[in-house]
DNA sequence: TGCCCTTAAATTTTT
DNA sequence: TTTAAGGGCA
């Protein structure tokens, strides 16, 4: 065994790629828990004995990824603080910084703003709109329409100007690394490779340079140029590593050489298997082009799976063997766990007769788990995965019901909320002088006296030298230009352009005292500025006040999350990117666009993970419950993308460890309306794979000897058998119908009031889907600390058969977590983009 | 300009 | 079921 704590724990062929020459590409292949985010973060940490931190890049292509190869290096090398030099991070991310520090080189101006797919939209519905676009259509032929579809009767091309689809196309294109637009007779010949796609296009790049904007292909885009122009920025990078290789794209594949320039070393790891990111033009045959790339490259397999039991891996094998696009052969997935109890025990496949039994199953079973386990089984250790975020609503509302601490990962963004937006939008505008979609969704709301036509006048640009803040200006003082542009306006009008531009110059002047203010301070400041000059707290509150949504609550929550984007910039000065070339407000900017959502670690980590499937990619958990597994959520539209589908189910159940619940339910709500459904088709002819949970068979007891097992192949402690409640008298019994009827216990012992109308009582910000911070601290805070634990508590969601407890008295200082007004659990919420009330 | 009415459409996944 | 969007009218 190895001395060294970061060679420890490696099997022969794991060893060899972590400790392989820095000089020289190497490529492991293998499937999923076979360690190979392990491999490659070992391999960071081994390599930083010799190469400074700071010259060591590290890529992946989503946050929470990126996040837990951060963490993972972290862990294996804790008191290294060379650590935080590392660069680290998602290709956005790390592009984007160089786009930063070294745009000017290729002609962007200083301050770029990222346009998220609302300012796509925006954007492009003004062009496919426009009188221009009309002309040209006419021009170029297209002179019959059917819905958004234009055709050109003589040449018989078809152009469909949906915006979203358009964007589409455009994103396709540039995933590509195309910047000339002949190229699009590779990506789209029948479409876009014709006058009008390619005017489109054009336009549609204008108007991003036109507002200071970069799109996230842009971001790619760019530094790709960049660096090719000008690779002397990364002569200092001398080893490029990135993770989930098949997730990238042709121009990240591209951009990945360009990074690794100085030097040539590159360490790619990824799965063919796990490639689920098609659908945003990932090209999983790029780890193969890699090898033709470099032909003397070294290919890695890792074999054994040392993540999940035996049984979770046969339906993994038997669910990915179907897959018909699959590169290379068939691979086995080969548990290294011998015990023979967890070798045997099935994941449970469980059928309910509505949604809303299958979430309160979820969170007894949930409960179950913890409470009964002793301390083998915590809230942390278990995670929901679903195929959407607002899938696991249901699920959620459940789990806050019952005091269940949880966080989620995925689906809504705190910061995409309506209200919420709305103020990042005013940041925007006091950043930049350009950004005329964030004037343009600010100007009027809340509302200033302008209308469609006045709007239009204020916001197209007179000429291309004057900035669109500065128009703004000269039409609210300067008659004469008025005039001269025949801006017929209001004097209520005029006055709320004042109070506009008054309002963003205010704000200026707080942003030029940041250094004296220090960042955080100087932003809240600002929030407050713009919170009293608009007026919302008072609009809010007074809508608030007729509705079940708290939105004030998350303005307020705004100030702690600006506080937490600080903090997290202090603790990583990778590239350093942040404080050197932003102000405050622009590193609040840039996080918000590539960030996540923030978490507290205030909090406590004891919580359960709600998760997309997506999101849940390079993490696992020793108990998984995939929920809603059913065509219409996990397969929807008939056979295409099927494959995508498949691979996707794929990787949320080998994220299991130990436990894994696989659960439908037989009925679903649509539009109002009831219907049916069935388990999603992907897992037919597997079901013998599992037990299932009806006809009485499958029940979820756990004996003292499956408890030990457990403990076992967690490496865990085996606890102390005083605390275990055995299963037989403390839950779920199962029902002897088939339809599970017997867990619809949260109805027949939770009363739940009929008035449907209400709505759940929760607290708004987990319900938020990215907070960490509970604002109904009466649910939240109380279940998340420690004494909870210590103490427990029984929440009205139990069994029909009373449990025995042995560890919680039942008396506690605060024993009803649930909220003295109990509503009606399982309606849904409307979208959290909601209207606002003055828009 | 802004309000009220009718009708159509809507639910991925991430940077 | 709920929300966005388009048309008519004061
Ligand atoms: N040689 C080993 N000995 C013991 N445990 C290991 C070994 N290699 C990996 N593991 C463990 O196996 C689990 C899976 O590893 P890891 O997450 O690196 O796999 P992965 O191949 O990246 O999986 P995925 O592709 O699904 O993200 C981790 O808990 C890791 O600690």
């Amino acid at each position: 065994m190895d001395q060294d704590p970061i060679l420890a724990n490696l099997n022969e062929a794991q060893h060899e790629a972590v400790v392989a020459p820095l000089s020289g590409q190497y490529q492991i292949l293998a499937g999923p828990g076979t360690g190979k985010t392990k491999t490659l973060t070992s391999r960071v940490a081994y390599l930083m004995n010799t190469v400074p931190a700071k010259d060591i890049l590290v890529m992946t292509f989503t946050n929470a990824a990126a996040r837990e190869m951060r963490s993972r290096i972290k862990q294996l090398i804790p008191n290294n603080n060379e650590v935080s030099k590392l660069n680290v991070g998602t290709f956005h991310g790390e592009c984007f910084k160089y786009l930063v520090r070294y745009g000017s080189r290729i002609g962007l101006s200083g301050k770029i703003t990222i346009a998220d797919p609302t300012d796509q939209a925006a954007i492009m519905k003004e062009i496919v709109n426009s009188a221009e676009t009309t002309v040209k259509l006419e021009e170029f032929g297209y002179s019959s329409k059917l819905g958004k579809c234009y055709s050109n009767p003589t040449t018989k091309m078809n152009i469909n100007l949906d915006p979203k689809h358009c964007i589409k196309k455009i994103s396709e294109f540039k995933s590509h690394g195309y910047t000339e637009v002949q190229d699009f007779a590779k990506v789209c010949p029948n479409e876009f490779n014709s006058p009008i796609g390619m005017y489109i296009y054009r336009k549609y790049q204008d108007e991003l340079e036109e507002n200071g904007l970069v799109d996230f292909d842009d971001i790619i885009i760019k530094t790709r140029d960049l660096l090719k122009q000008c690779p002397d920025i990364v002569s200092n990078i001398q080893a490029v590593l990135v993770d989930e290789f098949q997730d990238s794209s042709t121009v990240q594949l591209e951009l990945t050489v360009l990074f690794a320039k100085a030097t040539g070393n590159i360490t790619i790891v990824g799965d063919p298997d796990q490639s689920i990111y098609a659908f945003r033009n990932a090209q999983p045959e790029n780890m193969r082009l890699l090898q033709k790339m470099f032909p003397n490259s070294k290919v890695i397999y890792l074999e054994e799976n040392y993540r999940s039991t035996q049984p979770i891996l046969d339906i993994a094998v038997g669910l990915i063997r179907r897959d018909r696009n699959r590169i290379g052969g068939d691979r086995l997935l080969k548990s290294q766990d011998s015990q023979n109890t967890t070798k045997k025990s099935l994941p449970v496949l469980a059928q309910f007769k509505s949604e809303k039994d299958e979430a309160a199953y979820v969170a007894t079973q949930i409960k179950y788990l913890r409470d009964c386990s002793g301390t083998l089984f915590k809230y942390q250790d278990m995670a929901i995965l679903a195929r959407t975020g607002y899938a696991s609503k249901k699920c959620e509302l459940e789990l806050a019901f019952n005091g269940i601490p949880y966080r989620v990962l995925g689906g809504f963004k705190f910061w995409d909320r309506a209200e919420v937006k709305l103020v990042v939008d005013y940041f925007r505008v006091v950043n930049s002088d350009n950004d005329r979609v964030a004037i343009s969704s600010t100007i009027n709301a809340p509302k200033r006296g302008f209308g469609p036509v006045t709007l239009t006048k204020l916001l197209t640009r007179v000429d291309d030298k004057t900035s669109i803040f500065t128009q703004l200006k000269q039409y609210a003082y300067d008659e004469e230009f008025r005039e001269e542009h025949g801006l017929k306006i209001r004097k209520d009008a005029l006055e709320g352009l004042d109070n506009y531009i008054k309002l963003i110059e205010g704000c200026r002047d707080i942003l030029k005292e940041a250094d004296a203010l220090g960042p955080a301070t100087c932003i809240r400041n600002i929030l407050d500025h713009i919170l009293e000059k608009t007026n919302l707290v008072k609009i809010l509150a007074a809508n608030d006040a007729n509705n079940e949504e708290k939105r004030l609550e998350n303005i307020e929550l705004i100030r702690s999350q600006i506080d937490l984007v600080y903090q997290n910039d202090e603790m990583n000065d990778d590239g350093g990117a942040a404080e050197e070339d932003l102000n405050p407000l622009q590193t609040l900017l840039l996080s918000l666009s590539l960030g996540g959502d923030g978490e507290d670690s205030a909090y406590s980590n004891d919580r359960v993970t709600i998760s997309t499937m997506h999101s849940a990619k390079g993490l696992e958990w020793p108990i998984v419950f995939s929920i809603n597994t059913i065509d219409d959520h996990v397969a929807r539209g008939g056979d295409k993308g099927e494959e995508e589908e498949r691979r996707l189910l794929f990787v949320s159940l080998t994220r299991a460890k130990l436990l894994l619940y696989v659960s439908f339910a037989t009925t679903l709500v649509k539009f109002g309306n009831e219907e049916e459904a069935s388990m999603t088709r992907l897992l037919t002819g597997l079901e013998h794979h599992f037990k299932t949970c009806d006809k009485g068979k499958g029940t979820t007891n756990i004996s003292w000897d499956m408890f030990v097992s457990y403990a076992n192949f967690l490496r865990r402690p085996v606890p102390d058998r005083k605390q275990i409640q055995f299963a037989s008298s403390a839950t779920t019994v199962p029902s002897k119908s088939a339809s599970f009827s017997g867990f619809t216990l949260a109805s027949s012992v939770i009363e739940r009031p009929q008035n449907k109308k209400r709505k759940p009582h929760i607290p708004s910000a987990p319900i938020s889907r990215s907070l960490s911070i509970p604002t109904n601290n009466r649910t939240s805070l109380l279940n998340t600390s420690k004494q909870t634990r210590a103490t427990g508590f029984r929440t009205p969601l139990m069994p029909s058969k009373p449990t025995p407890t042995l560890n919680s008295p039942n008396t506690l200082p605060h024993s009803h977590p649930i909220p003295p007004k109990r509503k009606t659990l399982g309606t849904r919420r409307g979208p959290i983009n909601q209207k606002l009330p003055f828009t």
